[in-house]
DNA sequence: CGTGCCTTTGAAGCCTATCAACGGTCGTGG
DNA sequence: CCACGACCGTTGATAGGCTTCAAAGGCACG
């Protein structure tokens, strides 16, 4: 893997993963062009400032209260970006997958820090730089508007799930989420870039509370343990209805 | 009330209420300018496309699924944004007070229906005249996108606290955040534009469980209540302090 | 002035956090 | 290549918090 990543760093454009057409295509928009559109435009045109790095698992690539000054692009391995709740508990507030943009949500200083989970492939632009292009293109404006305003729709999709599911729905939910974004469907395995621990700090839950989840998942014959990062999925449908977990019917 | 935003209503430029410099200012950005500024610019450009109505409370300005043919300005009164849980559960997204643009951030459909709390009046402008006249100004696009991302941090912080807190902890997190919007500080009574039902689907809590998180804030010292919708913070320290609610020092 | 809806308070049950221990896996270094 | 050690994952027992179900009072509106 290490190896793959300094082939592709060493290279001064380097490849595009496949970028699947609606990849974390939260909330359907429809009517104007997918978000991998998006992102390919606004990569494309800042492409000439990118500064192309590879990270190890651990590393920082910016910490809350940090000047910023660099728009980054991941194309391989995983990053979140998490913050820190008063009581010291991390919180991942979002996941970054190859493809994605991140770290362009702020003008002035950092409000959450970023580290890579699993070994990864980083290219960062200047914002001014970055930015001034932008402004030079009003689709680069909308797509760099689009970009954002997914991310809104899906941060705001992750409030209702946390607020209104139980542990086993909130897990299952989450493994969805990653088949969808990492396009391995139904009886594909899902590779998962995180341990139990994180999935924890990014659904709101502890370490334990998602392995007894994911224990009672598979005994319900919804997915597979495989290995330690992945799951296969055996049953989307029972996946999907384990999901009005915490309370009775509503309505 | 509904005297006053006639008044309003009928005018051709509605008044700006005044907008505090940092109103809901998430996330102190440094550097640029705050986003009063940046909505001020904005309401300015697209000014004269706009239709200005009243709508009472229980209205509906738009619901999920709709096409999004317009953006919004809230003038006075409140929204909320939600969506609903597979199990019939209402969730709040966002609540939108005045001064604040929402639903500009689809372009296709809706992913969340729009709700007036609060008698409001509100300002729709079409979507395509609107981002037109954002794409021939740089300065605009910026301005849209620092309200996107403002929000966007917004969410973020929300998700952090969601994950993190106890119930006491997040009503009171809930109580400075209004009053920190509303700009009544402190010994000013904050006057609250929703119901403790309302305040539960913005919590991920129910109404029994705000309405014991108010009675244990007044027993505390924190609060006062006053009338059904009205609360003085006493004592802004205590309502921090009850925040590291759920947990023992985990750290 | 009556009727709803909102709010408050109580009691019981479920779910998750917490504390603890163990086995397994991965990475490191010899 | 193997051995060691640290970390991750699983499972159990207990406790606490929030939900749920239930009932009564109060404020607002017609």
């Amino acid at each position: 893997m290490t190896r793959q990543l300094l082939d592709l760093a060493t290279r001064d454009a380097p490849v595009l993963p496949r970028l699947p057409p609606s990849l974390g295509d939260h909330g359907r928009s429809a009517g104007r062009p997918p978000l991998a559109a998006a992102r390919s435009a606004l990569l494309e045109a800042i492409r000439p400032f990118g500064v192309t790095t590879t990270r190890r698992r651990g590393a920082q690539i910016f910490a809350e209260g940090d000047a910023a000054e660099h728009w980054y692009w991941l194309g391989l391995g995983a990053v979140q970006l998490c913050s820190f709740a008063e009581d010291g508990r991390r919180h991942i507030t979002e996941l970054i997958l190859p493809g994605e943009f991140f770290g362009f949500e702020e003008t002035g200083l950092r409000t959450a820090t970023a580290e890579v989970v699993r070994d990864a492939l980083v290219v960062g632009f200047p914002r001014e730089r970055a930015e001034a292009a932008v402004d030079a293109d009003p689709r680069l404006a909308r797509a760099l508007r689009d970009i954002a305003c997914s991310r809104l729709r899906a941060a705001q999709a992750r409030l209702v799930r946390l607020g209104s599911m139980g542990a086993v729905a909130r897990v299952a939910s989450f493994l969805l989420e990653m088949a969808e974004r990492a396009r391995s469907c139904d009886a594909a395995p899902v590779e998962l870039p995180v341990t139990r621990d994180e999935i924890g700090a990014y659904l709101g839950l502890h370490s334990e509370t998602v392995s007894r989840a994911l224990t009672a998942l598979r005994r319900r014959g919804a997915i597979e343990l495989r290995a330690r990062k992945s799951i296969r999925l055996l049953n989307g449908a029972a996946l999907r209805e384990g999901k009005g977990a915490r309370a009775r019917p509503g309505l």
